[in-house]
DNA sequence: AGCGGAGTAGTATAATTGTACTATTTTTCT
DNA sequence: AGAAAAATAGTACAATTATACTACTCCGCT
């Protein structure tokens, strides 16, 4: 057991990330804090010198959280991954739980949680909280109801993120084919396929599920 | 001029709050940071002891920012209040501009812009930054496009926002009646009154109303 | 050479939303 | 007490979305 611990924190908001590495400081096992705007950053800083724990927001633009962790895992596998996220109704988090990440924290848990985490990824490899245990609970209230379990949630494809985007700026269909230059039709059936994919059935879920992966705004 | 000042912060994301108590610190001329959860909260601290400088997050459950907002410069005007957003795109910028906030600042500014704009505010009044700007400009735009302005944006009722809620959760009007125990119709008159209220002609807008405005998440 | 995913396009029907009004009752404010 | 705002409920019609399928083409992969 390590007596303290490289922590590199990702978060586009500057304010927010700024006060964490503050924050961070002050944890007395926390040897080095280094913080980046996005994943793309914060792959670079990897590079160059590996961290114990990386401390990623789920939402963000360039590349985001769910992006960033793929590429950590595969290529740095040590690294302990902590999750920060707004909401807890996030369809990813059973997904990314199998994907490997170590432990998930909503943005409004007390900073001592947060000190606990670190230092329980890093030791024991993965922090186990009440936002977890209340996924896995769905998980299994979905499954019983028989909907598309979170962790079967596929990525959207190019095409289909194109039209999630023109529906969440108030397009209809047939404004979007348009637009497109395709059939009406073939614009419903990729909604369809979204809809199927993100696991909602109209299109106020849609414009939610868009919100809440960082798709949009 | 005081030599330094006291302030307190209000946001609901306890992880980014306790952060941002320890960033404004560090700040030399900062004497005492307070923190609350939300704005009811806020406002009993207030009553308490009076802080120079009072820095509110927008998006905020419980009593949201422009609420808190209204009630701080209504009883007591010589706190100067620093807004803190996500969005540049906020419609609702301009109206607390009007109603007499003193500065607003995205979440993703360096926190040396911060702690200029608290010196700036309990000094000057006022700061005035690029977001400010760019509101104005909007502003202009709109008027020319012959679209609403910005400051005329109404207030929803409460049964109007109780319906926006529910439409965000996936409710049809239907449904929506039938947990309210109104008719169908009614609820649809809502929806019609609200989408002219804030400007938008179908479903998609007044989701992404509700997440720009803080109503939801 | 064939399989699977992505993209395209179609038909058909049901359900819901969007638009445009009128009208009554209740609450709130002066 | 009277005016204004909010909440309630309705009708009618047009447009769009939701559901449920089939079918073809193109492209990359093994």
């Amino acid at each position: 057991m390590k007596a303290s611990y490289k922590v590199y924190i990702a978060d586009d908001h500057t304010l927010f990330r700024k006060a964490m590495v503050n924050l961070l400081r002050t944890f007395p096992r926390v040897e080095e804090v280094k913080d980046a705007e996005n994943g793309k950053e914060l792959l670079t800083l990897i590079k160059y010198e590996a961290p114990d724990v990386a401390i990623i927001d789920l939402q963000m633009p360039v590349m985001d959280g769910a992006e960033t962790c793929e590429h950590i895992i595969q290529k740095f596998p040590d690294i302990k991954i902590i999750i920060l996220t707004m909401h807890d109704s996030n369809k990813f988090i059973l997904h990314m739980m199998e994907m490997g990440v170590h432990a998930f924290l909503l943005k409004n848990t007390e900073p001592d949680e947060l000190e606990r985490a670190i230092y329980s990824v890093a030791e024991k490899d993965f922090y186990h909280n009440d936002l977890v245990a209340s996924v896995l609970r769905k998980n299994v209230k979905d499954r019983k109801t028989g909907q598309r379990p979170v962790f079967q949630q596929a990525e959207l494809t190019d095409r289909e993120t194109e039209i999630l985007l023109l529906i969440c700026r108030e397009l209809t269909m047939k404004e979007i084919g348009q637009r497109l230059f395709l059939s009406e039709n073939t614009v419903r059936n990729h909604r369809v396929n979204i809809m199927e994919k993100v696991g909602v059935n109209n299109i106020v879920g849609l414009v939610k599920y868009a919100y809440e992966t960082g798709v949009i705004s």
